[in-house]
DNA sequence: CTATTGTGGACCTGTGATATCCATAATAAA
DNA sequence: TTTATTATGGATATCACAGGTCCACAATAG
């Protein structure tokens, strides 16, 4: 249970996209040159993130990638749901074993109602609470927070030197 | 980004064995057959969490598995770290790039200055926080407080019957 | 028109999840 | 002590997917 490197490379090259002096269109060239990883992976990552509207690209001469958003609305929880796509932490894998009707119904012998409402699972009740508090925490951090972080930082180290 | 189906198998052994009216030592054929899941892969699963010390088993005639704790003290967070491992959520894959310094000491031009301590990775601490977030939501659930509840969803049902 | 730059498809490779089978070890009961 | 039973661990198979490369093509500015 790990995320994968996809989303290292995003998330860097978003941060890079987002340092204040950038020059708008920046190239995959710069971008790998600076992450360290291949253009042509890179350019993978970065078409997925243009779909689902992080970014804009344009082609061309002096072409590049921009931001599509300001940064301050492009949340962690943005980035890892592109790249690691939406399904749940949890999802169930054999609903209708014997076990099912040991935790949804609690082993009642009552015949097969298919209301199914008040008979929610409670395995996935709790992996979704997981779920949530782990989005609401990703929600509330951002390209521009981290940035500002370090600049912050930056800032105390160089009241120190002084 | 999804929990294995091993979890979910390991979940559901454990449920059964915590639950209230058993004899102890639940032989794999019995749990085979409640969970709908093949004797040889589950055997797997059992032998994994006898080693990480969560149930007990025992070979021979009416041999079988058992918690080796209360149900109370194995938490959801237990369960999932000996299947999945315990790596961390994320781990940086090229510490050494460009975007790095960029991060860590924020562009200064000062030598580098391998103290290392208080250039720590802002990205690596967000990403920690969303862990420990998780992790701690998933110590709060039990065995035991997962039954508790279907039981007394249970009870409610029968009231209403009545 | 042309050089430049991003897009998307085809393809490759290694790893890990899921799963089965079997030989062996350990144990309780006869 | 033997025997039937039950868990253990190694070997193996399959399959999907992460990670990555290459290339032909589309789009665009100048
Ligand atoms: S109780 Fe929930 S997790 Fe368990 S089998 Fe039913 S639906 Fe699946
Ligand atoms: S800033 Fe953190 S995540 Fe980024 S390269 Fe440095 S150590 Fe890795």
């Amino acid at each position: 249970m790990q995320y994968s490197k996809s989303t290292d490379y995003a998330l860097h090259a978003l941060l890079h996209l987002g340092h204040p002096e950038r020059h708008a269109n920046v190239g995959i060239k710069e971008l790998s040159a600076t992450l360290g990883v291949s253009e042509s992976y890179l350019s993978k990552i970065m078409s997925k993130l243009r779909q689902d509207g992080i970014v804009r690209a344009v082609p061309g001469v002096n072409g590049g990638y921009e931001l599509a958003r300001p940064a301050g609305r492009i949340t962690f929880l943005d980035v890892i749901q592109v790249m690691e796509g939406r399904e749940q932490l949890f999802e169930c894998s054999n609903s209708k074993s014997q076990q099912h009707q040991l935790l949804a119904d609690d082993g009642a012998d009552e015949p097969v109602r298919e209301r199914r409402g008040n008979g929610e699972c409670l395995v996935e009740k709790v992996m979704l609470g997981a779920q949530q508090h782990l989005h609401q925490y990703l929600q509330e951090h951002t390209i521009q927070s981290l940035l500002d972080e370090a600049f912050k930082r930056h800032f105390n180290l160089e009241g120190n030197k002084k």
